[in-house]
DNA sequence: GACGTAATGTTATACTGTTACATCTTCGCG
DNA sequence: CGCGAAGATGTAACAGTATAACATTACGTC
């Protein structure tokens, strides 16, 4: 069923192994940082992992409005504004979305592979892509400070559900 | 002064040659397709135009405003939406803004450099560039739509300018 | 001129994000 | 322990971005 060609996650995947291994991961980048991972963080990190798609700042709030906290905006934007400058979680300029980082804490140049059906959000950083950017970027005399690579289609489950149709 | 190495435009180039170009451009494509570059919408695309940085909706509004005209929130957004869809502009995603489209009409994939300083947007259309990310799509199997690829940093005039501070 | 379609006008509203200031928590230090 | 500084959160108001829904006007065709 699952295709290992792709980073996709298959549609059986466990997917609480992904929220804990992505909490247990931001635990112990600021375990190690002295980075202080408060309630609210945490509970902001957990949600946006919930899903491989992008959450909205608004869509967080509801869902912390569920459980009683009932949170105002800043708030969310700011656990958001923590999440995002330890690289925890990436932001998705073209959603005005966020999605969890699956290489906590690293500064690295991010692609974004986005399917428009059913929406799940993959994060590569493929070297040499990478590389061809830096490169493109030097042949122009320009200074790179950061990128934001989104590339939105189909993914494999998706190709293979419209074929059905 | 002007290093014929970068696309980007040296400080002292005419700058009325590129908003007559560009509307010529426009105009010739849409009178080919028989598309209507109705008075709201060349409007629109000549006060893009008449800087490199990407503008706002709500920017272009006020210019609109200045000149009598005061029109509301969804006719420039429908203008912008005729733009977009004929490529005659391009959306800025990490700023909320638009750009206009040095090749317009023509469907390609496109990079956009953004000076953090100046604000100046270049468009570049890498074809090796292209291909690395045609590549990498096909290998993740995934059916690639549409690209976002914004470059944030440091033209080469202001990096000249940030030396001299 | 009558009709159908495309374009624009108008009003209201939804969605996304921030400012400014008050309060509370945490932690180091005397 | 108590105090002060820094960091984190609460609260209210608002700024900025975008769209929905419906009325009206302009345009091209017959």
């Amino acid at each position: 069923m699952s295709d290992p060609r792709t980073p996709f996650p298959a549609a059986e995947h466990d997917h609480r192994d992904c929220v804990n291994s992505a909490l247990l991961g931001a635990e112990r980048h600021c375990a190690r940082r002295g980075l202080r991972l408060t309630p609210v963080r945490r509970r902001v990190l957990e949600l946006i992992w919930r899903s491989h798609r992008p959450s909205g700042a608004y869509e967080l709030l509801e869902q912390l409005a569920a459980e009683g906290h009932r949170p105002s905006p800043p708030t969310v934007y700011r656990a958001l504004e923590f999440l995002l400058q330890h690289t925890l979680i990436h932001r998705v300029n073209s959603r005005n979305a966020f999605v969890g980082c699956s290489s906590p804490g690293d500064e690295h140049m991010a692609q974004i592979f986005l399917c428009d059906r059913c929406g799940v959000a993959i994060e590569q950083a493929d070297p040499s892509l990478n590389r061809q950017i830096l490169d493109k970027a030097r042949d122009m005399r320009f200074l790179l400070h950061s990128q934001t690579v989104e590339l939105t289609g189909l993914c494999p489950q998706c190709q293979e559900a419209c074929d059905d149709d």
